[in-house]
DNA sequence: AACAATGCTGATAGCGCTAACTTTATGCAA
DNA sequence: TTGCATAAAGTTAGCGCTATCAGCATTGTT
């Protein structure tokens, strides 16, 4: 049965044409070959000036868009950056990919996102999966990756960024900062306020929550005041809720408590309301330290001292990273530690904060 | 120059070969045409259960993986779902983006994210660059895309999903609530708590937030208490801190103001924290209600009043539209209404809230 | 018995693009 | 003049998969 719409394309459709404009179409139109087309859009400068200019118009009166998967399969590489991120609901993960998003604007790479549920598993299926495509490019956060998916990572053959962490021994390159070091530098600061017996909440307990503790822990040893009971946690995932919990725990257990370091802000938001709930004054009675520093830390009252951590611009160089690799520059450093800085605000500021902050 | 590397596949590998195993070589191993290959991976019901045993064993040996490329150029059709946010640091579209991941996790679909920061050319741009993908399905937030765009979506070809809010007249699909509706159950129910002067605080004011404020208005109206000075907006994105600050603007105007609802419960968080810092009783002088019903507003103190959105299940809801579409599912309704729920707590308990909540 | 309908498998021919090589034109040193 | 770079364009042959059609049993129908 055949059907005549006169509306359809001139163009003579075969029986499995997607009936959009190709490389041919555009090579017919400007007068010359498909390659000098293809060449003219991947390079111009392969491509005298003329033909250039030929090409862009046929291009712009057809509204050509290359297909994406047919120049995959011809150059078996494709235009994709993947990302691999063990959660997509945390403000930290959002905050970095929009550095990776941010830092793509003006390219024609394309994003995928895994999701690895933190577990070591789903990475090794996922790095997998995405290697298959032959991306251009991949970013998986943290160092914690099983041994065959590190065996894979290592013969990608594709640039390949582990971020949110820190260590010399990237798989490839690596952009982060060394949750060890903040987890001590946030306990020394509560030492230093004069906080003697200081609690740590956390919740869910990844690697990079474990290496926080850890630098704790080392802070509280060094400073001859850790006692292995003023640790709070549980596997369950962070929430708001969850560190009023926790708090009530932890006080519940050690009534002498007198500051926590909270594994991050929500943890730390939790503890803040659970505060006022009882009445007990922060940050005298009791000081609070958050993790990522989120702008409501400032907001808060009292405002929150926290940790800030470097996650746009986590993103924005992983991408960077892997760009001038592509783009073939010179070598450069192969890590990269963006730091991180302690925010000291009032609910640590256990000898001088005011009562109530005059309005 | 040729190098000899024993470590190689033994599989003589031409130049432009990828030297990942293809269907041909699955093929050979099984005894069978590649043709069988690929229809025993795509639809096994297809291949008699020996020939399928036999290409199922093959695959195992060799880790064969299909080439989506080579796979979406023969077909015309990628394995990809795109969706179009205007934003990605917003647990409102994160939520949203967790549901589509959730609904796709035993599916070989990939998600394409595209971030339109709230500009129609961009989402057009977008619409026109993911269409060439050919992707499987399309999902978009909000119903106010520009007329071209309106037009490209109608012959996509593919499922096109609009969500996140409510219309009669989708392009394709639908899967949201009425943000009307839920401004106008919002402030209705600061009415029905005694308050009289009650603002409305807003950010950004993009499409959805005019909406909800559209409900305020017409709430107030109805309640013969609407006054134009009560309301207090910026363009600026929103934020904790911006609650505080647009809480003293509206203070600053209107003395006697004894309610705000606002836009998001960002801005009612950073209202509650300015009313701590100033002392301002929360019922009781001033009564709150945010949007969105995040897991904070019930840990804080007091909690906080908002209004529960589906923002997972609307994610979950779009992705499954897709697939009942794409498995050719007997035509089900094209819009769905997710609705909202008001939370009542203890910010607008304006008769009985204790002032302290005891421990 | 003749015929169509059905189920399973295979052969062929692309999908739209680019890698690799070839051809042609041009410049410039020997 | 020859020879040899170099640049700019074109030709050819895939990349790895699936749409489409054809073949050939097997079953059911008249």
């Amino acid at each position: 049965m055949e059907e005549l719409d006169v509306n359809e394309p001139v163009k003579k459709m075969g029986r499995r044409s997607s009936g959009r404009p190709t490389i041919n179409d555009v090579a017919r139109l400007a007068g010359v070959s498909p390659i000098t087309v293809s060449r003219a859009l991947r390079d111009p400068s392969l491509v005298s000036v003329e033909l250039r200019r030929l090409v862009d118009g046929a291009v712009a009166e057809l509204h050509y868009q290359p297909n994406v998967n047919a120049r995959a399969l011809a150059s078996s590489r494709a235009d994709v950056i993947a990302v691999l991120v063990p959660l997509l609901t945390n403000i930290v993960f959002a905050d970095f990919i929009r550095g990776i998003y941010d830092a793509l604007d003006d390219s024609t790479l394309q994003v995928q996102i895994g999701n690895t549920h933190y577990s070591p598993q789903e990475e090794e299926r996922l790095v997998r999966m995405f290697l298959g495509q032959r991306p251009s490019g991949l970013i998986l956060a943290g160092i914690d990756q099983s041994s065959p998916t590190v065996k894979l990572l290592k013969a990608a053959g594709c640039p390949v960024v582990q971020v949110m962490e820190y260590h010399e021994e990237p798989i490839d390159m690596l952009v982060g900062f060394s949750h060890f070091e903040a987890g001590k530098a946030a306990t020394e600061h509560l030492v230093h306020a004069g906080y003697r017996r200081i609690g740590f909440i956390g919740a869910r307990m990844d690697p990079r929550s474990q290496r926080r503790m850890a630098g704790y822990q080392r802070a509280l040893e060094e400073a001859g005041m850790f006692d292995p009971t003023l640790i709070t946690t549980t596997p369950t995932p962070s929430s708001v809720p969850l560190g009023g919990e926790l708090l009530a725990e932890a006080l519940a257990r050690n009534h002498d408590l007198d500051a926590v370091f909270c594994n991050n802000d929500d943890l730390a938001l939790g503890v803040l309301f659970e505060c006022q709930r009882r009445a007990i004054s922060v940050p005298h009675r009791i000081g609070i330290c958050g993790f990522n520093d989120l702008d409501l830390m400032r907001a808060a009252h009292p405002c929150v001292t926290s940790v800030t951590t470097p996650r746009y611009e986590t993103g924005r160089h992983a991408v960077q990273m892997v760009r001038r690799r592509l783009s073939g520059e010179t070598e450069e450093a192969r890590y990269l530690d963006l730091g991180f800085r302690l925010q000291a605000r009032e609910s640590t500021a256990r000898a001088f904060a005011p009562r109530w902050k005059p309005a």
